[in-house]
DNA sequence: GTATTCTATCGTAATATTGCAATATAAACA
DNA sequence: TGTTTATATTGCAATATTACGATAGAATAC
């Protein structure tokens, strides 16, 4: 035990659940949120700003792209990563998705 | 190591990554899809539906509620959990406000 | 009272994650 | 070619998570 039981679960909750889990670090939001307000977004930049080494920053990056959160493009020596609109964008229709529903529902159980 | 460095990041990073690390698993995911589509929220029904045991289930719930995703109150022998509008309305929300940024952004970087 | 039912907690084993130093790789430039 | 610069990978230690059996607690039924 100690490893998720992702085989009895659905494709959808266990795609939406790691796509979620990439997020579950404070490292990865700032990450996001760097990138967001950055012009420019070299891993470099991250690196600089972040508490962190640049292996766990390498790391985080890796998961995030893994995620499908964020994508890297090669300039050169450095490395371009940008947030994926697309993978935000599915995450923010999935809990909006609860949120109409839940109002729908009313929520008049407890 | 082994422990995420949370002093330095920003309250509000932490927070966040707090309230998505809950959702970022299947099982956790499932529940609250169950929550929103059962019109009776008991824990025992989960338990009954969830290809896990009752204490690994009873474990999962008490994350979320920690983590502000759910509400549970008493109901005699049983418990009966919801989801708390408030919170997912908040990550729903935060996911959006990306989304709106790198429009404006046009996210051209990339 | 005892029995039953539902949920939580404890204890523990298996596995995953986090973080960094050291090292490797790969491109640009001298 | 050799050096610098930027990022990735490896290896490992510390810690966290996941899962479950056994057990405890708390409310109801008898």
């Amino acid at each position: 035990m100690g490893a998720t039981k992702t085989e009895h679960f659905t494709d959808k909750q266990n795609s939406i659940a790691v796509m979620i889990k990439a997020l579950g670090h404070p490292a990865r939001v700032a990450i996001i949120e760097y990138l967001l307000k950055a012009n420019k977004c070299i891993c470099g930049d991250i690196v600089n700003v972040l508490p962190l080494s640049q292996p766990t920053v390498s790391q985080h990056l890796k998961e995030l792209k893994s995620a499908g959160l964020i994508k890297g493009s090669v300039e050169g020596t450095a490395i371009c990563y940008c947030i994926d609109e697309k993978a935000i964008a599915k995450l923010g229709s999935y809990f909006t998705g609860i949120s109409t529903k839940l109002e729908k529902k009313n929520n008049a159980c407890c």
